[in-house]
RNA sequence: GCGCGAUUAGCUCAGUGGUAGAGCACAUCCUUCACACGGAUGGGGUCGCAGGUUCGAACCCUGCAUCGCGCACCA
């Protein structure tokens, strides 16, 4: 123990501690350990990641979380790790090739591709780990998993395997969602609508059996006309009656095509007619099927226009082609208006760009264990907080498509899926593709290769990254810790991720494991600026999280971040929140460093309760108060409450009250016992509340411990199990904290008479008290103390001259004589307002109290309450009334 | 179009039937030996609007407005 500099630098605290719970190996997790298990599986960050806000809230979480549970004795595994996120990342290294070396990934080849990336992987794949210990995270990192590592792998494809074995899993040629930029599929859950400003397009074809006669149609994608193979119209749309079954000619290239009718087509909107494009529109596509339309594609997977007869567009990307076709379609006069149009487009979640429907052969899985999934959240088995996040869920649920499960991909677990080579070019191009192929002995699918690879072809496709991300709680445990810590306690996580993510792992938990994944799944806020925008890079509004902690330590981070954060709605953030975090940090730090300076003795043993004054049973009252407050506050997940209670235990209980009512112990070196049974209080109070506070300010905490000697030297703080007794377990503090409640609020009304009166900064004027308690003469010096006073007199006898400033406290009336500074005249005025106040409440209360219908119906005990007010605010208001006739 | 949420002090947020709260910001005072990343005191709100239920509504009900988020549509 030495003594402490003046103001609390968190920087090497910070790492010191981190690199000592290493080192002691507090993180790991026994799966022989006879304590029960409380775990957590960590969302696991792209390994492209850097840390955003979003992850420091999301794992602040977790790790408030498991070091709580630590501290009620449980085994704790917190199980960290990242996920290989195919898209991001292969798209990152391949910028990065194509930067470095000028070369696309098809130069390469898959396997050396595949060497790039892992290389990549190695080098950089571990920066938001390390961003994650910086924030403090309690992760056992021996078990840190990659969801590409070798067991991981053999879990996702004996999972395709058992699914496909189920006839869950099947190929097919479907309209899918196709990313131009990426070059892959991707699933709906992928693909988000985004609002965009465009023209709609009307046009007129003429009809074929007609000539002179038009049909008008609008469009908003006239660069796909090319494709289209009918026109539709709805078969009860009475304009278009004679029309159905007639041809109209489709401008370019030339060719007549049938006017067909279809529910789907609606009358009102538009012209009424649709123009048809199975090869590019899900909805056509549907109408193509029902029509038996033929499919003419008109794009290259990279969204240009691929159509050699029209040499005029091909190979055009297709928003230049957009303007193109309508140009074209003006000069053969057959665009008839161009409005401008707002419409939701599907834009790609990775690479940003409006997707495109495309006509595509693709692996699916019909969702497994779907009704038990929906079932246990539904019925609460698996809670969801906040509770709302449940009808969104059950609304999806019941809403499923199969799921687009493979990757135009190369980075990423490959399809365990290999075709005869004899007869590789058919099956790979077959409309649909399953269980029955295999059972021919045509296809193989296992989780390792054919025996002869020789004779046999490997699906190219590599499987969506959810398909891995699902099985996390399971697939990163081997049995030994599955029978400890599974299924797992909390899952936190963000409600952007409750489609992607939690729900195909609780279909995943049933359908592998036969068990729920997790038992709880709290929804953290998104963290959006100030402005209400959401944080993104684009943007420019995402403060570095590194940035902050350099700035105001990772525990000022965290509790800034957590005290803000309200359970359920978005939070904006404030740095000015963090700057608070860390200023509580050092508040407490101080307030122990004022404690050293005392006595420099370690934490000394508490006196008997009954010999303690008023100000040290309350202050252990209400840590005792606190503590159960936490405990329910947890109970209900409200973090930032937990934060808010603390530090106002904290800052106003102990700080302000407590340890001014006390000073003059600490510094009276003459009577050492005094002295000693506060630090006793004060050592007990701190030790716990450092106890309370560790799970979100866990470095200050421990350091602290440490420094005061409040923990064992080479023990820690994270470990200590919290105490099962209150501080004053079986003792009634009620009279001690009655007085001590009197104390301070008289003192507020002492301050503000000096305040009132100019005379704030002087600490010699002294108060005169009538009507006061008997034991107020016991604690007049403290009172003396927080007041700032020279002397408190008591004297029930006590005249005071005309003006004398008074204050009607709960220890009787205060005087502060002060002959020859009183404004008389500014008194009486100032007494007037506060009887016009006080008169205005008693007015209020004697009407609710006259008003017959309250007093009979309101419950008596509000009716007692209410009177008992107008009888103290009465008293009061004469004790005024009085002042002011004495000032006449 | 359907659903969900939000709307309380200048800002960020608490507050689920009984005298409107916290922190920041602001004003005034204090560089008093824990802390100026501090202390003291104070000003500031007809709780989005309009109805209703109730003795009593920020809180419960209905409608509306504004903002945000899902889902659907999106020719």
């Amino acid at each position: 123990m030495s003594e402490l500099p003046k103001g609390y630098e968190p920087k090497d605290v910070e790492a010191k501690w981190y690199a000592a719970w290493i080192e002691g190996r507090c993180f790991e997790a026994d799966p022989r350990s006879a304590k029960p298990g409380y775990s957590i599986v960590i969302p696991p960050p792209n390994v492209t990641g850097i840390l955003h806000l979003g992850h420091v809230l999301n794992n602040a979480l977790q790790d408030i979380l498991a070091r709580r549970a630590r501290q009620k004795g449980f085994e704790v595994l917190w199980l960290p790790g990242t996920d290989h996120a195919g898209i991001a990342t292969q798209t990152k290294v391949e910028q990065l090739i194509r930067k470095e070396e000028g070369k696309t990934r098809r130069d390469l080849g898959r396997e050396e591709f595949l060497k790039r990336v892992w290389a990549w992987k190695e080098q950089y794949g571990d920066i938001i780990i390390g961003q994650l210990k910086r924030l403090g995270c309690s992760c056992d990192w021996s078990r840190e998993r990659f969801t590409m590592d070798a067991d991981y792998t053999r879990e996702v494809q004996q999972v395709f395997v058992k699914l496909f074995e189920k006839g869950l899993i099947y190929r097919g040629l479907r309209m899918v969602n196709w990313c131009p930029v990426s070059l892959t599929a991707l699933s709906d859950e992928e693909v988000i609508p985004k609002q965009q400003n465009g023209k709609f397009y009307t046009m007129r074809y003429e009809v074929v059996e007609e000539p002179g006669r038009y049909l008008e149609i609008s469009t908003t994608r006239p660069e796909t006309l090319m494709g289209d193979t009918a026109v539709a119209v709805n078969p009860l749309d009475e304009r278009h009656q004679d029309l159905i079954g007639k041809h109209v000619w489709r401008p370019f290239p030339r060719l007549a095509i049938p006017i067909i009718a279809d529910e789907a087509v609606d009358k009102e909107f538009g012209t009424g007619a649709l123009k048809v494009t199975p090869a590019h529109d899900r909805i056509d596509f549907e109408i193509g099927q029902r029509h038996d339309l033929p499919i003419i594609d008109v794009l290259h997977p990279d969204g240009r226009i691929n159509c050699p007869d029209c040499p005029d567009l091909d190979g055009i990307d297709r928003f230049k082609a957009r303007k193109l076709a309508a140009a074209k379609l003006a000069e053969m006069g057959a665009l008839v208006k161009e409005e401008d149009y707002s419409n939701n487009v599907g834009f790609s979640e990775r690479a940003d760009v409006p997707i495109e429907p495309r006509l595509s052969l693709q692996w699916f899985l019909r969702y497994p264990s779907v009704d038990r999934t929906a079932a246990a959240v539904e019925n609460g088995e698996i809670v969801f907080r906040p509770d709302r996040w449940r009808k969104t869920f059950a609304h999806w649920m019941e809403n499923l498509q199969d799921w687009c499960i493979s990757r135009q991909l190369w980075w990423g677990h490959r399809i365990p899926v290999w075709y005869r080579k004899d007869k590789a070019a058919d099956l790979q191009s077959a409309e649909t593709l399953d269980l029955g192929d295999r059972n021919k002995g045509d296809i193989h699918v296992g989780t390792e290769p054919p025996s002869d690879p020789e004779n046999w072809v490997q699906d190219e496709d590599s499987m969506d990254t959810w398909f891995s991300s699902w099985l996390w709680p399971f697939a990163t445990m081997d049995e030994e810790t599955r029978k400890k810590f599974y299924p797992t306690n909390d899952l936190v996580t963000g409600p952007d991720i409750i489609f992607f993510w939690v729900a195909r792992m609780i279909m995943a938990g049933y359908e592998f494991m036969d068990e729920l994944p997790f038992r709880n799944v709290y929804f953290t806020s998104i963290i959006r600026d100030l402005q209400g925008r959401k944080m993104s890079k684009q943007l420019g509004n995402s403060p570095d999280p590194l940035d902050l902690m350099d700035q105001f330590g990772a525990d000022g981070l965290r509790f800034g971040l957590l005290r803000i954060a309200p359970v359920g709605s978005d939070v904006r953030f404030d740095e000015s929140q963090v700057e608070e975090g860390r200023n509580f940090a050092n508040k407490i730090y101080n307030a122990c460093r004022f404690r050293q300076m005392a006595s420099e003795g370690r934490a000394l043993a508490l006196p008997p309760l009954d010999s303690l004054p008023p100000y040290h049973l309350d202050i252990m009252a209400k840590l005792d108060a606190l503590t159960a407050q936490l405990e329910e506050s947890y109970g209900e997940y409200r973090f930032g409450e937990i934060a808010q209670k603390m530090h106002e235990f904290l800052w106003s209980e102990l700080c302000d009250w407590f340890l001014e009512a006390v000073k003059g112990d600490l510094r009276n070196t003459a009577n050492a016992a005094e002295r000693d049974r506060t630090l006793a209080v004060f050592d007990a109070v701190m030790s716990r509340f450092l106890q309370l506070l560790h799970p979100y300010m866990p470095h200050v905490t421990e350091e602290l411990s440490a420094r005061m000697g409040y923990v064992p030297e080479g023990e820690f703080l994270m470990n200590q199990l919290l105490p099962a007794e209150p501080l004053l377990a079986g003792f009634d503090a009620a009279p001690a904290q009655q007085k001590a409640a009197a104390i301070y609020e008289a003192t507020g009304r002492m301050r503000n008479l000096k305040f009132e009166y100019n005379v704030a900064t002087r600490r010699d004027v002294t108060f005169i008290v009538k009507n006061a308690p008997s034991w107020l003469a016991d604690e007049s010096d403290v009172l003396a103390l927080l007041a700032g006073a020279g002397e408190i007199r008591m004297d029930d006898a006590y005249e005071s001259p005309k003006g004398t400033p008074v204050a009607i406290t709960p220890v009787g009336e205060v005087y502060l004589p002060l002959e020859g500074l009183i404004d008389v005249e500014a008194e009486k005025i100032r007494l007037g307002k506060e009887i016009d106040k006080l008169s205005k409440e008693v007015i209020k209360c004697e009407a609710k109290l006259g008003n017959a219908s309250f007093v009979d119906r309101a419950p008596a005990e509000v009716v007692e309450q209410e009177k008992a007010r107008l009888a103290e605010w009465k008293g009061k208001l004469a004790q005024l009334g009085e002042m002011l006739e004495a000032l006449r």
